[in-house]
DNA sequence: ATTAGCACTTAAGCTTGATGAGTGCTAATT
DNA sequence: AATTAGCACTCATCAAGCTTAAGTGCTAAT
């Protein structure tokens, strides 16, 4: 090994030259995807040195794990922690075209619907811009707070639930009921209902239907006792997993990505919906843009690529999540901004369509 | 040209030997995807005949459009007229077995949710079982007929709009309004269109509430007034091409579809939904299982596949199709069962689940 | 500390030749 | 007349050998 200029001691800090050198390198594979030597880095690079200076200063870079080559002399290419330190060292961000803003906020156009029309053009939107994956939460159901609850007679024995969150989710569904219940019925239900719950997390109302089912099991009236057994039904936590994947083909047809192997191990993290929702529900702890780069992913299928996150919420609460996945050599400094401000803009968005 | 037994007249009809080498040639491109020479057909086919002679059989299925070759000395493959043949001459397809009539039967397990769920279900099935990319059209909303509306509020100037069609599908949006409207007066206006429209196709109600707002301007009752102002809102047709797509990474995977260029035009196919719509709609005039082979597609990005539909729907009327598009070598005899049979039960759960 | 020079490495591209599966045609066989 | 054997020919695929261009590490000179 070469002494550095920081003779060796702690790995992170270059010199500038070094670092010029590295920056160069991971530029030329964010835009070529090829790997560069020495002779040429030399000349595209603006400092004037030789080759041979470039070659001990690669070489160094080597040792400390900031590139690796892809065969014995084919020049080198950026490694995870490159890329890393590349991103830390980013201190502001591209600012992002006036162009690209406005289309950003054009998913907040769609007139007042409902919030779940809003994540679906958001996840549309980020895979359009950035032409890779895009992947967008929903709020968690069952830590939102009850808007509103109603009760509609749709056909002799069906009853259409429907439920408004605080956040702005609608969720209906279908509930089959023996007893024939007049609808005036089901008002004084649903009224009973969004008296004694309005506010409350679903969750909450859950567990205390449940727990007042088992209490006043004999003895109460006909409407208590309807409204525990429909709010049973309605509250019944049946959440089918509520992420938002868009554009897995462009990654796909990505030329960065060219092995089969890799294309297939990320099919298989994409069908493990949990396991990314899991993922992207811990970067709700602190807000802001997270990266997590190659290895740095725990779903082993990502591992050939980096994840930008970023988190959107109204006043109180941070609500859901949204993001990106894309080669670990995508051109960071214009993707960060995009997931950023699109997280910005669904937040204001939602916060003028969720009902706190 | 080496005359046949039937001597060049009507190209369809083969004696019953070359239609056992055809067979033979393409049972051996659906298993292998592998051109096939005579050398090697003669020992694999029953048929105790000489490579010569099946040379010659071979070389009249070229003359006649059935096979190709893809380069002049690698044996030949089967053309899309073929599996045209093929398809055609299936009369009846195998069967399907137990089990997999079972995994389909499980879509209509999910309780009596809404069919928008339903329908989610059936293409996820339908991309699972086939591996290959699946297409299910909703039932077409403006054709369909009323069944109830409700008007909620949820905050001051928010109401949510439900739509409940006889069909089974349920449609939620939010509208807002400046006047301040009580939740009793929504119940009337609901009351007087669930009345006034019930069993009328919302393609009609919109026409006839556009009628009226002409008709009567200046000279109705505020009920009048708001139900037909509200009911404007209600029935706006914003249909966002209900069209749901799975699957089609399982198609770009496929070693079946290798060359780039193929994919990529695969991909601007599946983003013309509306495109695929109409095709998809096409089908629903006469009922039964279709099969378009290459380029028998009208949109050219399917024109290296084949497209598999049958359409789905209750007593009265076919409501929508489901599909399934594979390589044209795909093993028909095994699709065309898991599409028809699904087509079957997502029919009888609709009937199950519609209110006529 | 930097650079020039040099011997060495390797992927990629090119040619060459052998192999094997296939073809069409003609003449012999049944 | 239909089938088959035989033959000359075609072509993709593969391996071997060669060249080139870009790169590397090391040492000695600047």
């Amino acid at each position: 090994m070469r002494g550095g200029k920081k003779k060796g001691t702690s790995e992170d800090l270059f010199d500038q030259r070094t670092q010029q050198v590295l920056q160069g390198i991971i530029d030329n594979f964010i835009s070529t995807s090829e790997p560069i030597g020495s002779r040429t880095l030399s000349k595209t690079l603006g400092l004037s040195l030789s080759p041979a200076t470039i070659r001990n200063i690669m070489s160094d870079l080597s040792d400390q794990g900031y590139l690796t080559q892809v065969h014995t002399s084919g020049g080198r290419i950026p490694t995870d922690k490159a890329y890393r330190f590349f991103v830390d060292s980013l201190v502001v961000a591209d600012k992002l075209p006036e162009q690209l803003q406005k289309n950003i906020e054009e998913i907040s156009y769609q007139g007042a619907s409902a919030v779940q029309d809003l994540l679906i053009n958001t996840s549309h939107l980020l895979a359009g811009l950035t032409k890779f994956a895009s992947l967008v939460t929903a709020p968690k159901t069952s830590l939102s707070r009850l808007q509103h609850i109603e009760f509609i007679k749709i056909s002799g024995d069906r009853i259409l639930v429907i439920l408004v969150t605080k956040s702005g989710l609608i969720k209906n569904r279908v509930v089959e009921c023996q007893d024939q219940l007049s609808q005036e019925f089901l008002n004084s239900v649903s009224g009973f209902l969004n008296e004694k719950f309005k506010d409350h997390s679903l969750l909450e109302i859950r567990k205390q239907i449940l727990d007042s089912m088992v209490e006043d099991k004999d003895r109460y009236n006909e409407l208590l006792a309807q409204a525990i057994r429909l709010g049973k039904k309605a509250f019944e936590l049946d959440q089918p997993v509520e992420l938002f994947i868009e554009g897995q083909t462009n990654l796909l047809m990505d030329e960065r990505l060219h092995e089969e192997e890799s294309k297939n191990s990320l099919i298989s993290a994409f069908e493990q919906k949990s396991a990314i929702m899991e993922i992207l529900d811990q970067t709700m702890e602190n807000q802001g843009t997270r990266i997590f780069i190659g290895l740095e992913n725990e779903l082993s299928g990502l591992q050939e690529c980096s994840l930008i996150t970023a988190c959107y919420g109204n006043k109180h609460n941070m609500l859901g999540t949204i993001g990106v996945i894309g080669p670990t050599s995508m051109d960071y400094r214009r993707i960060i901004p995009v997931v950023d401000y699109t997280a910005k803009i669904v937040s204001q968005t939602i916060t003028s369509q969720s009902y706190d």
